[in-house]
DNA sequence: TTTATTGTAATCGTTCCGGTTACAATGTCA
DNA sequence: TGACATTGTAACCGGAACGATTACAATAAA
């Protein structure tokens, strides 16, 4: 049970974006040509993005262009943008017996491990921001 | 996108043999009623526990005992007994396009920081223990 | 031998993905 | 204005993973 690829897809997205909004024409299907996806793929991943602030999109003519500035995007804020996990991160078995000792209390006793777990993968993503990886990739280039 | 129902499955049917089993024989029947879930659920998910060694398993008398001490099963032992996460979290859009700069660069740039954010997930697992949850558990009834 | 239970295969329906086709709407440019 | 490239979006597909369920042989105890 993995996390939708549509976290590095928006990241791998994203990098195309701020590293060459000036140089090229950002079409949906020049970034599928570099993603390696369907171009409808980048389309839906493009208004997750614009919805949230992050690119401005420009119909017709086409094109993506970044909306706001790269340090301040977040890994975590992509990751919510493009609706990797909803709520928990954890599948909790519903409804418990109500009349057994445990199946009354095991959300109670589970829930705050499971919620801290999670937490602390996304604090991690919230870490890192959109400047960091295009850094990161600038050395590489 | 969610962790399959296992893990706390798993978890509730540990605390259910480890309270009960000096007082209750600890069927699949038995435990499925607590847990809610069908019993052939229950008998793969002690399948995986007994596996892990865990549990024992008595076939034809039926019923299961625990064979390892609750403060020496953590959380993360037993999200990786049941299979709940293989490998990498992350799923990552195979195939970037090596003749772009930043789909050849796509995978070294990411993979350590979302490897980072999945380690931190886990160690928070790491740090709860089944006998944690016994206490607790106790404390509520 | 009867009975309860485990072990396990097989099948089903659901949900979520990403892939793909299709096409109206939009904006650019000759 | 008309041709063209592109976006926005609906629709449908096939595959994968789950948990539910049925079925039944194997096992062990009474």
């Amino acid at each position: 049970m993995k996390i939708t690829s549509r976290l590095t897809v928006a990241v791998h997205t994203l990098l195309l974006v701020s590293a060459f909004e000036d140089r090229y024409k950002l079409t949906s299907d020049f970034i599928a040509s570099s993603v390696n996806v369907n171009p409808v793929v980048i389309r839906r991943t493009l208004q997750k993005l614009k919805a949230a602030g992050f690119v401005n999109i420009r119909p017709g003519s086409g094109g993506a262009v970044m909306a706001k500035d790269a340090d301040e995007i977040t890994l975590y804020d992509i990751y919510t943008a493009v609706d990797c996990v909803e709520g928990s991160l954890f599948n909790f078995h519903e409804n418990p017996n109500p009349d057994c000792p445990v199946g009354r209390n095991i959300h109670s006793v589970l829930d705050g491990h499971l919620h801290t777990a999670q937490t602390a993968m996304e604090n991690e993503l919230k870490s890192v921001t959109l400047g960091d990886l295009a850094r990161q990739l600038n050395e590489k280039i």
